[in-house]
Formats: C-alpha cells, sequence, structure tokens
DNA sequence: GGATAATTTGACCGATTGGTAAACATTACA
DNA sequence: TGTAATGTTTACCAATCGGTCAAATTATCC
C-alpha cells in the first residue's frame, strides 16, 4: 500500500531524485512558454514522457509543480549580483556583472521567461520574495554603487535604475529572443550575436558611467 | 433572423462600434496578463460586462479577437520608431525616443504586457510582422544610426542593439511594473519614478554613446 | 405601428482541464 | 525469497474550456 505523500519527504529514493529533475525539467520547458494559467498538466506530462497521475505522485498540484520549480531556480537566477564586489575596480566589476547576466539569458533563457512571465502576471507566486531578500540585496548593492559615485569612480546616478537597465538590457536577449532573431536575420545567431550585445553594452554602460572629470 | 456574421463587414452599426470597442478593451485587460493560453473568453465577458455568447457574435473565435487586438495595437506600438528623425540632431532624437517609449510604457503598460507575452510564447501570431515590417523599420532607423556613427557625431556602436537596448530598458518599466514597485517600494511609485528613470536613462544612452573625440 | 434586421441570452455540446481512486507492478531489504 | 514500501497505470470525476443554437429581445426604418 502507498504511503500517504506527506510521509515522502522523510526519505528520498533514487527514483524521487531522478524523476523529481525529470518533471521539474518539462515543467520548466512549459511553463517558461505558456506561463502558469497557459500550461496544463498534460503537456507537462507529455513532455516529461509519464502518465500524468504518476507526475502528480510527484508533485500534489500543479502549483506545487510551479513552486517548487521556482524554488530551485531562483537561488542561480541571483548569483551574478550577489557576486557584485564592493571592494572590486568598479569598471571591471560592471562589466563582468553584464557579461554574467549575458551568459544566464544565452545558457538558461528557459529561466529567464520563467521569471518574465512570473512578472507579466503580476507576481502572484514570488511577491513576497521580490519585496524581501531581493530588495534587501538591491539596497545593498546599490549602497555599493552610491558609494562609488560618492567618490567619483563613476558618474552619479540612481544605482536601481542602473540595475534595472542591466538586468532588462541582459533579459532581454532571452526573453525577446524571436524578435532579436527576426530583426537580425537568422544568420545572425549564435555566439557572434552573443559577442556583439556584449561588446556593445559593455561600451554603453563604461562608457555612459564614466565619472564627470573624465569627460571632455 | 440574425444575418450571417460575415456580413456584418459591410456596414457598421453604432453597437457594433461600441461593443467591439468594449471588448478589445477587456481582451486587453486579460489578455495582458494571462496571455493567450491563460486568457479564456469567459474571463473576457466577464470584464467586458457582457455574455459569452453576445462575445462571440462579434468576435467568432477567441483567435479572432486576439488577432483584432494585436492588429489594433501594433500601429501606434511603432509610432515612436518611426517619428525617429534622420534629420534631426542626434542627441535630441535619442533623447526624445527613450522619452517617448518611457511614456509609453507609462501610459500603456498593458499592451507593452501583450507584446511581451507574445514574445516569449515565441510570437506564434506576430512573427510575420516581425520578420517584415519591423525588420524593415529597424532597418532603416539602424542605417541612420550608423551614418551618425560614421560622420562622429555619436560613438561606432552596433545600432541594432542599441536600439534593442532602448526597447528593452524603456519597456522593463511596463512588464516588470510588479519587480520594479517591490525593489523601489510603493512610496517610489507615480511621476517621481518615471523621472527618475528618465533621467537615469537618458543620462546612460547620451553620454554611453558621446563620440570618442568628445571623451578625455 | 409594424416589419425587418440586429443584438442578446440561456441552455447546451463535446473536448479538455486539474485531480482522484484503486488496482497493478516494481523495488528495496530482511 | 518473501513482503512491505514504493512507483505506475487505467479508469474515472466534476469543473471549465471554446463554441453553437434557437429563442427572445431590442433597435431601425418605412
Amino acid at each position: 500500500m502507498a504511503i500517504p505523500r506527506a510521509a515522502k519527504t522523510l526519505r528520498r529514493t533514487r527514483i524521487q531524485e531522478e524523476k523529481e529533475e525529470q518533471i521539474l525539467e518539462a515543467a520548466l520547458d512549459v511553463f517558461s512558454v505558456s506561463g502558469f494559467r497557459g500550461s496544463t498538466i498534460d503537456q507537462i506530462a507529455d513532455v516529461a514522457g509519464m502518465s500524468k497521475p504518476n507526475l502528480l505522485y510527484y508533485f500534489r498540484t500543479k502549483e506545487a509543480m510551479h513552486r517548487a520549480l521556482i524554488d530551485r531556480v531562483l537561488y542561480n537566477w541571483l548569483e551574478p549580483l550577489r557576486a557584485f564586489d564592493a571592494e572590486g575596480n568598479p569598471e571591471s566589476e560592471i562589466r563582468s556583472y553584464i557579461r554574467r547576466k549575458l551568459e544566464m539569458a544565452r545558457d538558461f533563457p528557459r529561466e529567464s521567461r520563467l521569471f518574465a512571465n512570473e512578472m507579466l502576471q503580476g507576481a502572484p507566486h514570488v511577491l513576497d520574495m521580490l519585496k524581501g531578500p531581493l530588495k534587501e540585496l538591491v539596497d545593498e548593492k546599490a549602497a555599493v554603487i552610491r558609494a562609488w559615485a560618492n567618490s567619483g569612480k563613476i558618474a552619479h546616478c540612481d544605482p536601481y535604475h542602473l540595475i534595472f537597465s542591466i538586468w532588462s538590457t541582459t533579459q532581454h536577449y532571452a526573453d525577446f529572443d524571436v524578435q532579436v532573431r527576426a530583426v537580425l536575420g537568422e544568420e545572425h545567431s549564435g555566439d557572434g550575436r552573443f559577442e556583439d550585445a556584449a561588446r556593445f553594452l559593455e561600451q554603453l554602460f563604461i562608457n555612459g558611467l564614466l565619472p564627470e572629470h573624465a569627460r571632455g
């Protein structure tokens, strides 16, 4: 007789690890394209290559699947911002933050779209995280940027909007990938496009933030 | 006896104009949040304050509603880019393009989210428009920007990525509004936030594109 | 006012939705 | 190897989905 699913968490079997992994991978595929409401359990089961009830054996509801997926993806998503270092040199810190965010957009576009979908819907599942941990992290990094500006290392600017603009420009290449491809033409895809974007954005932000005394 | 709906387009009555307007307004509300798949006709009918069959009297399918909505919204959406003037002065053209896009994000956030949703899903309903009219328009404006760079009026840069970055930074304030609000705190909403964003972005793009000879 | 066209509604349809129950199959472990 | 725990499947459910239909209502125009 099957044990009530609440007990499942007491000891995790090999099969549990594998199947949950498999399911979340499929869920990422589906949720990142259609959002929560637009995705169906059947779709996810299809992609995961298992039956719907089997899927529901591991995650009791669609909600639970979505929550598990977001939890698992969230931590890594904020890693680049966490790595942003107050002790470092502003130019190289900003440069490598842009690089890292751009690499994530290239290597984890589904994760980017998952969040974008969530934002468009008003962040019903992650609002607390935005107002809590995310805000705190951004506040901390904004203070760093402000200190750089005050000591003349970069131009005076609103650090929050600077962070927003790095987020938006880099994530754009994941979230609006279709549009970027349509406008540039298919020939400009792959690494060339990535390098062009990186070069442009670094130029934009580095020159855009050059301290006042460094301009003519 | 009701006339076949195909004949409806021959002569449009007052009621038709009003109701179609009412429906598209409601559809914008719903589609912009949940995307095409995630939205239901019942939801839209609810918001529009009319019965589902009545709604389907004006638009025969959900698809038809969505198409009509996108058609209606598209033209205005590209207006700022169309207004981008080759004859003008680069700095003021870029400045006012940013302004205009930011105003649209502020005044028409639902329209912005409608497109964002469409992009995330791979643009199933507007791909031809992206590859056709949009690409042509962007190609044209990119040539203008390139000419400005070649004549030393602005720094050399990839004009396509410049356009992408203006799109993404400005639309971010509509599409990721929840996140922006969560991070800035509710007190920083309204026009103050808009002005801060405009100031920051103008600074970023104007300084970021300052021609090489104008830097120290 | 009456005829006619346009609009609106309630009742309904088959397909799909999220989710369940229980029988069945497999695994882990003594 | 036996058996209890774990995993999988088939069949199913009520609710919701996109959409139809015919009857009822309202607007238009002579």
